[in-house]
DNA sequence: CTTGCTGTTTATCGCTCGATAATTCAAATA
DNA sequence: TATTTGAATTATCGAGCGATAAACAGCAAG
């Protein structure tokens, strides 16, 4: 009756598989764990303890520890997949390339931009990064500003004939037009991810 | 040289003062703390633990649980405090009253508004509420929604004399744009106080 | 000054957290 | 099949958490 690995044991009183344990290779278990905690930290935040996130992952809490030397270097590694690596670079290329015309460049990268805002685990993980460690965001947002608030406003004034801004808080001023405009989709986001409000289906149409 | 109260020992060993129990009427203490607990909790997050807030209040920690039960009835009138008694019942009437043209009326309104939001407790607790507890956030937004953006909509339409939504599809649309607008003040807000970054000085102007 | 009320503190409980050490075992290798 | 490697487990530590109990002490009433 009593078996030690435990493939089969008395179905009565012991109807789930007790764990068989699994080996993986060392890469494939790490991906797996950095999968899995940005789902979790996106849902629960930082603050949730790491036995939680294992037994998500239907490991022991220690295994945790053989991939990442603290809980800080699994959360840092969680901030890199999501804000560097998901990072789309033809953005950058889309907004500054004069052969299609201005208003389908800003409407294809709004589109495509929205898309890898508008997700749960982004939205709430900026959010919490923003709460708990004001650098992460701001690092984030000084290269969304350069590389692509400031193309929009230089293709605008090319397209338009607008002049140079004179003194750099015109140009303040500016970017602070094109900040309204990419709020408003983030807050979208936040809404949805956040508040748990229902979202309007036609965001194209939105935008 | 011992002296058991500390009023004055020696100086030089002992230049702090030593915590001089000091007793309050117990409304004023209650007061006090719900006080400390907003300032305490917009800035470490509700995970924060209750010997810190005891001890910016300098008080011991079980203090707090002779005014509140649990760690989360504290929280909760925390919530309150913020959410619902600094609410200004005076706002529905300013958008309301067709004695004063409509340009002013959005004008006053989201200026007094946009004070009351942008402080730094309100956002920050806001935005912790909604990731820990989407309950109070939908509340409030649902709020926001019937007696502010529903009555904008019907002023708007009344000044410029659009006829009434056809269907609620299309009333959903203006709600959605004044949302817009709505976003864009309060992520001001967050970059300011989220992101710790610089925001504008001539906050009128923008709006 | 003495008494009684109650606001306040000290001491401590049980639990959970991040992290470490020792042990076990699945699978590639010989 | 026997050996070896390192992926995975169990057991446990010290620290900090929310919360409770008991003792202390400021202050008004007598």
């Amino acid at each position: 009756m009593i078996n030690k690995r435990g493939k089969t044991l008395n179905p009565a009183t012991e109807s789930e598989e007790p764990a068989p344990r699994r080996r993986l290779a060392a890469q494939d278990r790490e991906d797996q764990i950095v999968q899995a905690a940005i789902d979790f930290f996106a849902r629960r935040g930082f603050d949730a303890g790491t036995r939680d996130l294992a037994k998500e992952l239907g490991v022991s809490q220690p295994l945790l520890y053989r991939y990442f030397p603290t809980k800080e270097a699994l959360v840092d590694r969680v901030y890199d997949e999501v804000f560097v690596r998901r990072w789309n670079p033809e953005w950058d290329e889309w907004l500054a390339d004069r052969s299609v015309p201005l208003g389908d460049r800003l409407k294809r990268y709004l589109r495509d931009y929205a898309r890898y805002v508008l997700r749960n685990e982004w939205v709430r993980i900026f959010i919490y990064a923003g709460l708990s460690r004001a650098g992460i965001n701001q690092k984030y947002l000084a290269r969304l500003r350069e590389r692509h608030f400031r193309v929009i406003a230089r293709e605008l004034r090319h397209a338009y004939q607008i002049p140079e801004p004179q003194d750099s808080g015109a140009e303040d001023e500016e970017v602070e037009l094109i900040w309204a405009m990419h709020s408003s989709v983030f807050y979208i986001g936040v809404r949805k991810w956040i508040y748990q409000e229902s979202v309007p289906r036609d965001l194209d149409r939105v935008i």
